[in-house]
DNA sequence: TATTGTTATACTCTATAACTATA
DNA sequence: TATAGTTATAGAGTATAACAATA
């Protein structure tokens, strides 16, 4: 925070490693450390609810969308379906979502969100924003929309 | 193939999946999928010369500092000092990197960068720069800059 | 034949613990 | 005792292949 890096002089530390000043202009090295930054700040706010960012954002898909079919979620999740059987699997052992069968194509799995499921995603995203807002702090408000567009830019 | 799955209005693809409209605000998400689309493109560009962004950022670094021990280099990348030793050994096997006895301290181990090195790291980092270059192709030259700015501030 | 979900399996990345040789 | 490097090992995360049930 207190640091405003000079980058050649001075040996600027980020985080906690030694910023190398060959490194710190390349965007995949930005973009790996503010990932891991991120979470840093994420994982710890959501693990008192058990769950981390990739179930969180299931859960936000299914109650959004509503009764899902996995193969939507590997689709919107961008995960491959083995990945998404064990993310289903932990969140209906944890009673968060339920697992049954479409009367319309009985291979295909629906899966809903329960109550509990309902309860957990609303207080663990609020604590997950909480983190993000934490994470963000060292930016003014403008910065904060600026990077987002330009995030969602290059993902384009 | 077929499906485009309409979300609400607005079925915006990104990448190979389509957005899920409760994500795409998440900052999470957004980090996670610059950082991928990153490698999608880094990756294929270093490929030809047999390494991959963490190689190259330990050859950057032994270039721009010196013969180096692997615990400098260790504290300048921010990887595990186990990690570190099959990265050394996977550019030593290359001819890239030597390692020798620092006399100073007959413990560690001085780590060089050899011609064939030095050729590489200069071809692969031209080959890496273009690579960024059509990452942020979407993007203005201020806002290439600003983005850097950002997620550099982001990072402290 | 193709598709949904599943299991088994393997591969990468990373971290922990224990070892060696030095200090 | 502590440190640099190493090895063995284990845990996540993710992907591939093969299978059952269904279309």
């Amino acid at each position: 925070m207190r640091r405003v890096p000079r980058s050649h002089s001075t040996a600027d530390a980020v985080g906690r490693a030694t910023a190398p000043s060959a490194l710190s202009a390349r965007l995949g090295y930005l973009l790996k450390r503010a990932y891991a930054g991120y979470l840093a700040v994420q994982a710890p706010a959501l693990q008192p609810f058990g769950i981390d960012g990739r179930l969180l954002a299931v859960l936000s898909v299914v109650e959004a969308e509503g009764p899902s079919l996995q193969q939507r979620l590997v689709e919107r999740l961008n995960v491959d379906r083995t990945t998404m059987v064990a993310i289903v699997d932990r969140l209906e052992q944890g009673g968060l979502l339920t697992r049954e069968r479409d009367p319309q194509d009985r291979r295909a799995h629906l899966v809903s969100i329960t109550r509990d499921g309902e309860r957990i995603r609303r207080e663990a995203q609020a604590a997950a924003d909480e983190a993000e807002k934490r994470f963000l702090d060292g930016l003014s408000a403008p910065e904060q929309r600026q990077l987002r567009r330009l995030l969602q830019a290059v993902i384009d």
